[in-house]
DNA sequence: CTTTTCGAGTAAAACGAATTACTAATTCGA
DNA sequence: TCGAATTAGTAATTCGTTTTACTCGAAAAG
């Protein structure tokens, strides 16, 4: 800067005022010109540490995350950060811990050494976490997950609503026997979608049949095998709501094995909207969608409209799942 | 950190010897202990940015990609990235551009206004691309893409190698008649393949078969169609291999129309391995492995390895893809 | 004519560490 | 017993900016 300043007959000061259109500071058009001119004859940009060091604002973002980052389930939770912080013109630090415990403790030091300006602890999927006690030294925000206690915020998907929805999708159509095949470990989802599912035949009036509730591991091939038992009964499901999409692949399976159409004879909706499987199955598949993208941008406005210094009450915002219509229904 | 010392009745200098263990300054055990002690009882933490601006290390590096974080395709080029930076102690800034023009720019230059001490810039697939000129400030190296006249190092599958790999794995299975399902939309990786098969064809002393090599758009729509086609001639091909998983879906429907086995009948290999597909497709798929990871780790590799102030020299590092074996070949 | 007020800029003090060049006290070696 | 070496530490400078509190001359106001 100093060596601009020379270069354009400067003052250092001037420099700074011209690079950061300082208005208090009453500076000719003519010196501007001088001072960019220079700038652009020495190549010279701005050291953005010695900046923040002194206006002891980062202009950067945390987000760890335990798998997010390998996991094509939840990327769209970083792009959806990414994108809004960007927008504030501040920088995402992405660190993935691979769930362990040591790497997330250093990455932790490590951004709050780099004075970040917020966090966000984001989880692959769904589920309770128990995230280390430094993360309130900035402010943080949990996403796609929650504390024990809801002491923190966090922002996770409306599972209830999920389930809702993709059930009313299915009665709306005119489904009244309607099979969810559901996960089988114990999981926010599991409950969330079985209640959703639940009251979406309430307040349709249709009778909850515990006989066309099934679980499994979540995977194609087990669930192959739980929608050929139940489609092969003599009053077989007209519908088949699967817990995710690698799930509806398998009822998918299923379904052609014993020449059946689909939607003609049975409809299928999946969740997550994994547009690998979704968009390429034949048909394509209708399902809901987990708002990762929308939980990565919520996450970041949320810090962002933070006034300096405080930390964001603990609210916990439930983010709707939208019904993605394709052509399974 | 003056604070620090003040409880600790030492100077500031000291604690910086403490806390950094610089062992060419002297100071006794009782005084470590005693500045450590003050450390915590404050609960300081070193400011990265102060610190950064005197070393005049970032310990920083740059990933700027079209699409990968978004894709599931090629997310594993920044966990690669990710863990290798973790290794060097280095965090990464990760930015998205969904291929803007603009958006590219403005990253660069936050980029290196935060003196990143190296850039990768990273395409979701392996294609040519044409970088903004002022890359080459930081060392850079492309990964998963080329520029047109080679002069920037570049990490970059072997698409010959895979597709060798991939036709060579049905030969020794013992296949003759071997089709090849391949991409219609010119890109490296459509001739890369295919040069590969023909080269293990003619390795093994296969004639090459026109007949057996089609092209359609990479989904499996399009490739169900295809599939069929080449199923249902006289001289039926034993093998079907498909530019990518996605296709191989749709061969996999097509085989499965026809009431033929996978393997017994007609063998199926893909590639990408695309766990979503290629493990939940039954029976799960064997395929060839577009080596995203070891890319972005040899990436930082590279750059970790560099020493400061110069470049890399424009080497292009092709990476084998390995055989992913399942049970469809 | 003074006094104010502008306009156009500048000097100097932070920001929070790392680092260099010292000092003072002790120990060692012959 | 005296100089050299070692031990234990400190003062002051520096990194590259932003920002506050000026200055200095000219025009406007009274």
């Amino acid at each position: 800067m100093y060596d601009v300043a020379r270069l354009a007959g400067v003052s250092q000061t001037t420099v700074s005022f011209v690079v950061n259109n300082v208005t208090s500071a009453a500076i000719s058009q003519e010196t501007r010109d001088r001072v960019w001119a220079a700038i652009h004859a020495l190549g010279w940009r701005p050291n953005a540490m010695a900046r923040s060091l002194r206006t002891r604002h980062s202009q950067t973002l945390g987000l760890i995350s335990d798998e997010v980052v390998t996991s094509p389930y939840a990327v769209r939770i970083i792009l959806g950060a990414q994108e809004a912080a960007w927008a504030g013109r501040q920088m995402l630090l992405v660190v993935n811990t691979s769930g362990q415990r040591d790497i997330e403790q250093t990455a932790l030091q490590f951004m709050l050494e780099r004075r970040v300006e917020g966090l966000m602890y984001a989880a692959m999927y769904h589920h309770e976490v128990t995230p280390p006690p430094e993360l309130t030294q900035a402010p943080v925000v949990l996403v796609n997950c929650f504390v024990a206690d809801r002491s923190l915020p966090a922002i996770i998907p409306d599972e209830v609503q999920g389930g809702y929805t993709a059930t009313e999708a299915l009665i709306r159509r005119g489904h009244r026997r309607i099979a969810f095949i559901n996960e089988i470990i114990p999981m926010p989802a599991l409950f969330g979608r079985l209640e959703g599912y639940r009251q979406a035949l309430a307040a349709y009036g249709l009778p909850f049949d515990p006989a066309l509730v099934r679980s499994c591991h979540s995977n194609a091939h087990d669930a192959f095998a739980v929608a050929l038992a139940l489609l092969e009964r003599d009053d077989r499901p007209t519908a088949i709501f699967c817990f995710n999409d690698k799930m509806a692949m398998g009822a998918y399976d299923a379904i052609k094995r014993l020449g059946l159409r689909i939607p003609q004879d049975v409809a299928v909706i999946g969740f997550d909207n994994l547009e690998l499987i979704a968009a390429q199955l034949y048909p394509p598949l209708t399902t809901v969608e987990l708002p990762h993208y929308e939980m990565g941008r919520r996450a970041v406005e949320l810090l962002q409209t933070l006034p300096a210094g405080e930390s964001l009450p603990p609210i916990q915002h439930y983010l709707p799942c939208p019904l993605i219509e394709r052509e399974s229904i």
